[in-house]
DNA sequence: AAGAACTCCTGTTGGC
DNA sequence: TGCCAACAGGAGTTCT
């Protein structure tokens, strides 16, 4: 589920119910994820309130009051749910992508000191929890190497061209990669590839010139990047299907998608003729145009 | 050093 | 209907 535009939801959905507040109670109902939990996890974490929830790539970053941060990675199939007690009745508020999730997957409770129960479910156990001092994060193995940030300032035609030059991997890969941009993933390479028009198999070098300056596919590259990701997140307020606000209101759901999953659909492409089509490439499906993405 | 293959794990889906 | 292979929104590790 979760590239940049779901994790930034689901930070902003649990961002009232963990910045202020104290962990309480910690419960771990296995030893590991993806990784071991850090040594004494949860004592770590008991008493400790989140002073910040941050996110950087597809990482969400919990800082403590203590200068620890707690770093949060959801994998594949990670996803939160927020249980809060609310007035006599006793009503559950629940903040998850997923309603029908197996119990038998919650692998970590926290129980704030506000009441607000947060569980962390994940099937497939790619996602992994860290944590690590404050003034470690910038140079921990996990984040050293990291790209740019695509919403930020950094991401420019320039940019990736210089990380393109003498590239000779496809587009795709190289935009997968986040080292270069991080935190798109699958779905939002294929988008905004879609957007900008440009082949996933095209060499990465083609978005510089000889002389290491920006080809106009660049330029329309970090436009699609930019938009697809912002047109996600806008949407994304709306995935959160099971999603109540104190006034009982319910987001509606869409998906927007031009090419993922599309395969043989015909392309949306104002005017283009084509079907989408599906490669695989690096063992990842790849949703594409063939007529109009060049 | 870059790039591709392999790996972790469980659940769902589509074809026979 | 049941069975089995393919596949799923990620990314560190290991190999060439």
């Amino acid at each position: 589920m979760p590239e940049l535009p779901e994790v930034e939801i689901v930070r902003r959905g649990l961002e009232p119910f963990l910045v202020d507040k104290k962990f309480k109670h910690v419960e771990l109902r296995r030893p590991d994820l993806r990784f071991p939990f850090p040594e004494h996890f949860t004592e770590r974490l008991q008493g400790k309130k989140v002073v910040s929830l941050g996110r950087r790539a597809k990482y969400l970053l919990a800082r403590l009051s203590n200068r620890e941060v707690l770093v949060m990675h959801l994998g594949m199939s990670g996803r939160f749910t927020v249980a809060t007690p609310q007035g006599r009745g006793g009503m559950i508020g629940e903040f998850t992508h997923d309603t029908g999730r197996d119990p038998a997957h919650d692998h970590v409770v926290f129980r704030m000191e506000s009441g607000t129960t947060i569980t962390y479910n994940d099937p497939r156990r790619f996602g992994f929890m860290l944590l690590i001092p404050e003034d470690e994060l910038e140079t921990h193995p996990l984040f050293s190497g990291l790209g740019v940030e695509p919403l930020g300032n950094e991401l420019t035609a320039e940019y990736l061209a210089a990380k393109a030059r003498g590239r000779r991997a496809d587009l795709k890969a190289f935009l997968m990669d986040q080292r270069i941009v991080a935190g798109l993933g699958n779905i939002y390479v294929c988008e905004a590839l879609f957007r900008a028009r440009l082949s996933p198999m095209r060499p990465a070098s083609s978005l510089a010139n000889g002389a290491g300056r920006p080809t106009g596919r660049a330029e329309r590259l970090v436009q699609a990047i930019r938009s697809v990701l912002w047109d996600a997140i806008e949407a994304g307020g709306s995935t959160l299907r099971d999603y109540r606000q104190a006034d009982g209101s319910i987001g509606a759901f869409q998906h927007t998608f031009s090419v993922y999953g599309r395969e043989g659909k015909p392309c949306a492409m104002p005017g283009c003729r084509g079907i989408v089509r599906r490669v695989v490439q690096a063992g990842r499906s790849t949703f594409y145009c063939g007529n109009c993405q060049r």
